[in-house]
DNA sequence: ATGCCTCTGTAATGAACGTTACATGAGACG
DNA sequence: CGTCTCATGTAACGTTCATTACAGAGGCAT
């Protein structure tokens, strides 16, 4: 949803420290050349300088790559008989700074590998089935994103989802939804359905300065439904800390890395948002939202139907 | 020099110790499994044993496997904003002797996907056969979409989505975009995403008495992206109608039985939306209309960057 | 409302870690 | 043969880690 100008994640670690948003750098350079090596490439690039120890550490990391590398530095001196000093030395020659840094280098770089077996593998196979480019496009996009959803739900707890449920389905709590710039669809949504099966739901909306008004009436029997994914807004984290902070149970749709919101929420749905474009996509989060309404609607489905033919009946006799 | 066997050094009391975790069960009911349970399945199978916190922590595991296992205990604890001591109570329940043990695991589990080149994603496999209703119906709504997703975008003609982004590409064209109840969320995606690709994008919205307004200004320059999947809208569909007499080009999103304004409609993109349940579902919409705004965004690339690069520079400097 | 019990965070502790300074050894060249 | 240099290991340091004990908080049944 938030603009990725930065589609290859591993340059900056997404998740872990979402510390600056400086995205300027990316744009000046404008080349497609913006990935930084990774740790084989500077391997290779820095091979004649090595020593004989540092070589065999070199040998044993390009042979077991990157798990070796993951180790403690004692582990990966011992495994290759050199002593922990050596290994130090070797990952300063590279250009790291510590062996912690290069160790985070190599899981940014397997994380990267793990997350997209497929959306990666996608592209290449069909461009010769269909000769539009568009058509091209079309398949990409409905192979990463059935990618995303497989891998996504997947990997949601069922009772993790009952519990949000139950939260949702009951109707002695108020339900608030709020959403960041593009994750406001996914807000819009859940709130509509919500509507149209329960009282008692309200849309957080508008100028952020008027949510302040909202949070005057979330207390501790309340639910927050709440929509954050990277790039996280600090105007949405901010209010579920504070509906927090008085007690309110919240659900988190948010990706893989998690929102900061994800501290305080009771329940967290991560979902895959990546497809290899430009932007991330929606589309995961909307079936496992579409997933969670379900569910809620059959909790109580006698009291959903009698809501939904009450509301038909109104909608006959119209206002004006 | 030579790798040492035994790399996990706590091997010495190979299982002697984690008798009280109870396995028994599930080691047994498991035919020839000689393979230990991944992690991932461990946690599946003490889902419902789980504390409200525990849970948070397997549901960052489960959504970002197993990366987010292999950080240090505090770094895990404090991305789901839970303590040290929960994370290692939750690593004890799932029968570890201790984190780095789990650790391990993790590690040798990577080690072996990495190995096989084709790594099926491990993940997805099991889910679905545990007898949990809601793991049921997860499975079954991501099935439902996949499937929508693939018939959907299967039958649309590349060309036909290049004709809706030639239009909404061209910036000499005003753009309005509106859409019905449910799909006003679709609406509200499609708008965000295009403000940040191209100037003079207007949402129709608010109460429909007031759309009026908007009609004023649209002409035969202009372009209507606009929304409508059954029950179709009345307001909807007026609007489309005038707006189509006043000369606007229409790019339609509905279901496959066509929405009235496909008549008046220059494109129309018809979406699978059912589910086998009680809603349907925009999901394939969504993929759909990423693609479009992917299509978009491609047709001139340098200007979008240069207007979001512009549009961070200003979020940067705050209004107040 | 009251008391019990489980869950959870705080704080302290010992161990393991990465890191550094320094000593030792091997090889190169005069 | 001596000395200089670079590679490497040893040992000690401060830091960070996982771990444990304990006390407080929150939910639930009575």
């Amino acid at each position: 949803m938030e603009y990725d100008i930065d589609r290859t994640q591993q340059a900056e670690n997404p998740g872990l420290t979402m510390q600056n948003h400086d995205l300027t750098g990316y744009f000046l350079d404008s080349s497609q050349n913006t990935t930084p090596p990774t740790v084989a490439e500077m391997i290779t690039h820095k091979a004649e300088n090595l020593t004989a120890s540092e070589r065999k550490l070199a040998q044993a990391l390009l042979g077991n790559y990157p798990m070796a590398g993951l180790e403690t530095v004692a582990t990966f001196a011992e495994r290759c008989g050199v002593s922990a000093p050596t290994v130090l030395r070797f990952a300063s020659k590279l250009g790291f700074e510590s062996y912690p840094e290069m160790q985070a280098r190599l899981r940014e770089e397997l994380e990267a590998r793990l997350q997209s077996p497929l959306t990666r593998s996608a592209l290449p196979r069909n461009r010769a089935a269909t000769g539009h480019p568009m058509g091209v496009l079309l398949h990409h996009m409905a192979e990463a994103t059935i990618s995303n959803i497989r891998s996504s739900l997947a990997n949601i707890a069922p009772t993790e989802l009952e519990g949000a449920i139950d939260l949702l389905a009951d109707r002695r709590r108020s339900v608030y939804v709020l959403g960041g710039r593009f994750s406001s669809a996914l807000a819009v949504y859940g709130y509509e359905h919500l509507r149209s099966m329960r009282a008692d739901v309200h849309r957080v909306a508008g100028q952020s300065s008027k949510w302040t008004e909202d949070l005057l009436d979330i207390g501790k029997r309340d639910v927050l439904l709440v929509f954050d994914v990277r790039r996280y807004q600090k105007d949405v984290i901010n209010f579920a800390e504070t509906a927090s902070e008085q007690g309110a149970k919240i659900i988190l749709f948010t990706d893989q890395w998690l929102s900061p919101i994800a501290r305080f929420a009771r329940h967290v749905f991560p979902v895959r948002i990546e497809t290899g474009t430009t932007w991330d996509s929606a589309a995961a989060s909307t079936v496992l939202l579409e997933t969670l309404l379900e569910g809620v609607g059959r909790r109580d489905p006698d009291h959903v139907r009698d809501r939904i033919e009450h509301l038909e009946r109104l909608r006959r006799r119209p206002l004006n």
